[in-house]
DNA sequence: AGCATTTGACCCGC
DNA sequence: GCGGGTCAAATGCT
């Protein structure tokens, strides 16, 4: 029985890898037919060998990717390791459950891909516990660090019991700056949640000016305002291959309640980071505001000025960091009309990033 | 009732 | 042995 479903996984996981390969071989097509930057195209054909690499690792019966970890396993190649084929697809795995689970779950945290981000946020804004990234996250433990004044939280994705996202994260605040928060990621969501954020990204691509509904408004709480200043949007992309990039993106749209006219602003803003962080850097939006450049990605201060995000991103060979800045003056913004619901989609499971 | 959070215990790597 | 990360029972919340 057990072993039924779980031989259904990995199915399922080999079919979603091969339509992904499928569909980057498609998007590669059309990038050669638009003459695309050279590095777009690498970044595209890496992500199609990865793809076949993970399918062929399922279908070889390796299973658990983490299994072959050689010491020179970069992280993203420990991108091979499927939550599907996380636990007990192994027909070696009769012996202890509990061990396995346990023993799995350590080999997992250590392979795993991470990146840390520092989140700052101005008090009354309701994020304690860090910034939400669109992503639901469900708590499961918590631990006081040693040298550290705050408790450090543990979260994973909502999805891992019904869809094996492996992706969890910590939360813990800064000793220096209690309005700061450092945010640890550590895997890569492959819930539903990270198609649905990929496919509004492709939405968005496709049609720039889409206007949608705001539904997430209503979860405002009446306290609850992000204070943004005026600093623009910067995301610095350092020591960092596109496929990295990609990889590593911790963007996505905010699930949180914010202020009502400001959430188009908040997901075009994470929009914007999110497809070129985790598309390969590409402009989005061929004209202003957003300037893009391949290691330097700048958005014009005037147009973000009301949603004053700052934002650094700098990274090294695997572990990314990025800096909210959210200081406390509100004003208007002149994109008033990017409103936008992501409830109003309806993504297939398979369709990944 | 179902889901989320809390918290002490447990396990693993160093 | 210690510290970090996770588990799972108890508890709280909706």
């Amino acid at each position: 029985m057990e072993k039924r479903k779980s031989m259904e996984r990995e199915q399922e996981s080999l079919t979603s890898e091969l339509t992904q390969g499928k569909e980057l071989a498609e998007q590669l097509m059309s990038h050669l037919h638009h003459s695309s930057s050279e590095e777009k195209r690498d970044f595209l054909i890496s992500k199609i060998l990865f793809s076949y690499e993970k399918a062929l690792s399922l279908l070889t019966g390796s299973g658990d990717g983490s299994d072959g970890e050689s010491k020179h396993t970069t992280a993203r190649e420990t991108m091979l390791e499927s939550p599907t084929s996380f636990g007990n697809s192994s027909p070696l795995s009769e012996i202890s459950d509990q061990d396995c689970k346990r023993k799995n779950v350590f080999k997992k945290t250590k392979t795993m891909p991470s990146w840390t981000e520092e989140v700052k946020v101005s008090s009354g804004t309701g994020l304690d516990g860090g910034l939400d990234d669109g992503y639901s996250w469900r708590k499961y433990g918590q631990k006081n660090i040693l040298g550290a004044n705050h408790p450090r939280g543990y979260y994973r994705c909502t999805h891992r019991g019904t869809q094996g996202c492996v992706a969890t994260k910590q939360v813990q605040k800064s000793d220096a700056d209690p309005t700061t928060f450092v945010l640890t990621y550590r895997g890569v969501h492959t819930c539903n949640k990270a198609s649905q954020l990929a496919r509004v990204k492709e939405g968005l691509k496709g049609n720039q000016n889409t206007t949608l509904e705001v539904k997430k408004a209503k979860q405002f709480a009446p306290e609850m305002s992000f204070s943004f200043g005026r600093a623009g949007l910067r995301v610095k992309t350092e020591h960092l291959d596109a496929r990295e990039k990609d990889i590593f993106s911790p963007f996505s749209f905010p699930s949180t309640p914010i202020e009502s006219e400001k959430v188009g602003e908040h997901i075009f803003c994470s929009t914007m980071m999110a497809n070129n962080l985790v598309d390969s850097y590409a402009p989005i939006f061929e004209s202003p505001p957003a300037i893009f450049e391949s290691d330097y990605l700048a958005v014009s201060p005037c147009h973000m000025s009301s949603f004053g995000l700052a934002h650094d991103v700098q990274t090294s060979e695997s572990d990314l960091t990025e800096i909210i800045s959210a200081p406390t003056s509100v004003t208007n913004s002149p994109i008033g009309d990017f409103d936008f619901s992501i409830d109003d989609f309806e993504f297939p499971p398979d369709c990944l990033v």
